[in-house]
DNA sequence: TAAGGTTATGACACCGGTTACCAAATGATA
DNA sequence: TATCATTTGGTAACCGGTGTCATAACCTTA
């Protein structure tokens, strides 16, 4: 055991921490401070810093009430220097949906606010041909800890790759499998649309649309595929005629549903691949002079804010954004502590039924 | 002049720039890369990367055609560390409205877009009472370059002393002119009230209600005394029967109209302080019965997305947001850099109208 | 009690920049 | 040509951490 008496070692630790109460008053702490008057040396202080093993109890202890005392923090960016990595989070995203950005934002957040990481954000937009060029440069540049990588950017391999090849950490946000199927947040899209097929068959509708997402968006084609399954289910097939493609915003929303209220066979229910589209639908439907519920039921997809907004407040399927970002930013941070416990992390979307479904008009014809 | 003739010069240049590419292979270049390619100290290299005067021409051109060669930046990390300063500009906020944030986000991301500073999202919640401290920590701790501070948090007077006490730059944008004016985005929404309600008196109304703000926000009052203005101009009081107090949120704004409904005196037309608590109050119109703009017109503030995608399309008073947030990053780089050419940059809202305004119904009474 | 194997600690260089300070080179002046 | 002021460039230390490696301290075991 140690030389010394438990008197004594108190009286000791009294002494280091009473000497740290009096230097609180110069500004903030360093390392050296600590070191200087713990008695051991800087490397020792990293050590406690790091939990490292190769640490007496004592020495730990010490070091560790000093630390207490003064609020010592680790400065970020000499820190960042000395590892080569610094203590950011990137987002990069290419989302036409602010709601969705938003929401995934702040899952985040709440998930690095007791943490040093800071939230970056990193937009990208395709229409930049040099967008792989900047991100690289970013990436070269501020090395960050990690990167957040939801729908569409989660989608394109070629910049994983590349991201890959730099030695960053990611986590991608998808709605079906990927190349690599680990480090995901996975969304089974298919099942909320399955949900919402379910839905409408149940309240009699036959003669169905859907509006559907762009192709360069992989839950587009996993929502059809759901919802086509749905249908199914019920004995109703999917009609090419009643099937359009839009692009996820609310003006080729507006456009599609126009589209299918003035073609041959006018359905009585449209299940949009997302909210931002339905509202588009509504926009069209109201200015075609028809009601919703009563004369078109609309489904949407995403359950963004503006879902509940408007009137008559919209059935849609919602996802769990803000957990998604959530678990992301957590997966993000296990990984790093070494603590991974699953590689995937998967969220099945709900229907949530409000105002905007009924049953199909009773036929005049 | 040089002892060394012009071809020997160009040569001697062209030497450099030959062995920098060669060098390009070994990957990221450092500043000790630079100067021993260009055979000059490190400190002179630093020089040229910081357009000091005290460097010769010639050297200067060789420095500069080696940087250019090697695509050569500094490191962030290491700059931050020895300038105390870090290459981070914070937007804190505390904004109930998503669309709001996501706008000022857009901006401001224009403008850091060609330069090495990154943004970074602090959000405050008022709930957590020392969000204060958190502020503080995270500002002695990753030092940033600056902040920018929209409404509500940048009319915390107390706050704002906490940055300058602790050496931060930083952007203000209000709508109205604080205790420090100057470093502010300022925009004049009494004007753009004004506006909103020579509209609705131009319309024939006279039973006009508004749906007023939080007092937390300074520019809730402001967007009331515009208003008040605006009407006076016709010759018409503001009733205190017909102003309610909600929150700036949906539900706040759907509960006021409710209370406007069943009122004493129905109003004809309503100006809702912004345009989230607008969509609440289309859904209490719409709820009651009644008919947009037929039986009730709406006028809201801000002009976010969702005001072109309610259905009427909501006449609103449109606040330039993204080009605020452009301006508020910009007048933080060029503080840094010395050029301050204006202290406060102003922006006047402007009607847009569409369609949930016109005339008030005949009296049928 | 000495040898031997851990375990704990510290010295030193380094990450990639900057500042302080000094020395050398240059040019103007006597 | 000598002298002095002004540029210009170099060295060393520093910002606040971390890695490597040698050595001191400790605990067995013989």
């Amino acid at each position: 055991m140690s030389d010394k008496s438990k008197p004594e070692l108190e009286a000791e630790l009294a002494a280091a921490v009473q000497e740290a109460a009096e230097f609180k008053l110069q500004g903030r702490a360093t390392i050296n401070d600590i070191a200087r008057i713990a008695k051991v040396s800087k490397k020792t202080v990293s050590r406690v810093i790091n939990d490292s093993p190769l640490v007496k109890p004592r020495t730990r202890e010490v070091v560790k009430a000093i630390i207490a005392e003064l609020g010592y923090t680790p400065d970020p960016q000499a820190r960042a220097l000395a590892l080569r990595r610094s203590f950011l989070v990137g987002l990069v995203y290419d989302n036409p949906s602010p709601q969705y950005v938003v929401n995934m934002q702040r899952g985040i957040l709440d998930a690095l606010e007791e943490t040093d990481f800071q939230l970056v954000l990193r937009p990208v937009s395709r229409a930049d041909a040099n967008y792989p060029g900047r991100l690289r440069q970013f990436i070269q540049h501020h090395k960050p800890f990690g990167l957040i990588l939801p729908p569409s950017v989660s989608e394109d391999e070629e910049l994983v790759a590349m991201f890959r090849d730099n030695d960053v950490d990611y986590v991608r946000i998808a709605s079906g499998m990927l190349d690599e199927p680990s480090r995901m947040i996975l969304t089974h899209d298919s099942e909320g649309a399955a949900q919402a097929a379910r839905h409408l068959c149940a309240l009699g509708h036959t003669d169905i649309a859907h509006i559907h997402g762009p192709e360069s968006f992989r839950s587009a084609p996993e929502r059809r595929s759901g919802f086509q399954r749905g249908l199914a289910e019920a004995g109703i097939a999917l009609n090419a005629e009643l099937t359009v493609e839009a692009g996820y915003t609310f003006d080729s929303g507006l456009q599609a549903m126009e589209r299918l209220l003035y073609g041959k066979r006018r359905p009585t229910a449209v299940f949009a691949g997302n909210d931002e589209m339905a509202t588009g639908a509504y926009v069209a439907v109201r200015k075609a002079g028809l009601r919703i519920p009563e004369d078109v039921s609309i489904v949407g997809f995403d359950d963004t804010p503006i879902a509940g907004r408007l009137w008559p407040a919209l059935t849609t399927v919602r996802l769990p954004i803000r957990e998604m970002g959530q678990a992301a930013a957590r997966l993000l941070l296990a990984q790093a502590a070494g603590v991974v416990r699953e590689d995937v992390i998967s969220f099945t979307p709900e229907i949530v039924v409000r105002e905007s479904t009924a049953a199909p008009p009773r036929k005049t014809s």
